[in-house]
DNA sequence: TTATTTTTGCAACAGAGTTGCATTTTTATT
DNA sequence: AATAAAAATGCAACTCTGTTGCAAAAATAA
């Protein structure tokens, strides 16, 4: 993790990266992503900051960290849009998660599992996919 | 698919089986269900019967249906919530897909691929898997 | 056919997300 | 460091999605 200083150093290179300004909105959200081990969803963000930022803030940051690249989403069976930090090898213009999700049925949280690889799935002839998304659900580590 | 007659009698069926009252709304919705190839969400209802029932009742239709065990949900990276109908497999209180589904980003529609199985995935220590989605995004077979 | 149960439709509401525009903040320039 | 240009923010107002309570209508049971 490093400390409260280097992960500010590390956010404001990111954002400067992307051409983004460094704006004390994007260095808090995305603090809370780094901080949280999970996905977040945006009344997380909401309700975390302290509702410090305007609601429409907020859509606007996430839709502009989607854009670059910065975060994801993961897909959900309700109305609810969950995003997570991406790793290293996304990029603004090819983006691909190649990891599995988890979702806790106990505690709710879902996570990123980065070690575990999607495994290549054979589709019926005809059909080209771009992309795999796996979502798992079941008990977490730590609610087991 | 069989005769429109054979399709209602079928649709009766089902419904009495799962313990509801047969209306007309239920049949109707059911029928779009069974004539689309894709999944449908709540606007393509209401959209398909051409607004003849009342919003709060599609939602309340779908709802039900999904208690039964007779649809379920397709999971997405937006707001929108996709159904489908299920196979023999599914049951009211055992409900599980064990089929692969499959969104064509060039036609926007979603298929379940009932003949791909979702391969094993092999999990961290710890973590404990109850139902895997698998979403593969690309080109389907009629958009090639 | 009638009584009971279930479903439907309406009204009203709550929440999620969007758009335009003026103000403020950030970045670039001198 | 001061100023000009560009970008981001916050507010108001709006749309769209989904929910709840209740009375009327339809379906099932008797």
């Amino acid at each position: 993790m490093g400390t409260k200083q280097q992960i500010s150093e590390r956010i404001t290179a990111l954002l400067k990266e992307s051409k983004l300004s460094v704006t004390e909105t994007r260095v808090k959200i995305l603090e809370l992503f780094m901080k949280s081990n999970g996905a977040l969803e945006h009344s997380d963000i909401e309700t975390q900051t302290g509702q410090s930022f305007d609601r429409v803030t907020v859509y606007r940051t996430l839709q502009t960290f989607l854009d670059k690249g910065i975060i994801h989403k993961i897909p959900t069976t309700d109305t609810s849009v969950r995003y997570a930090v991406c790793k290293s090898e996304c990029s603004e213009h090819d983006h691909h998660d190649h990891h599995v999700h988890f979702k806790c049925e106990s505690c709710g949280t879902t996570t990123c599992l980065d070690e575990t690889n999607i495994p290549e799935i054979s589709l019926p002839k005809g059909y080209a996919a771009h992309n795999v998304e796996v979502v798992v659900s079941g008990v977490c580590k730590t609610c087991k």
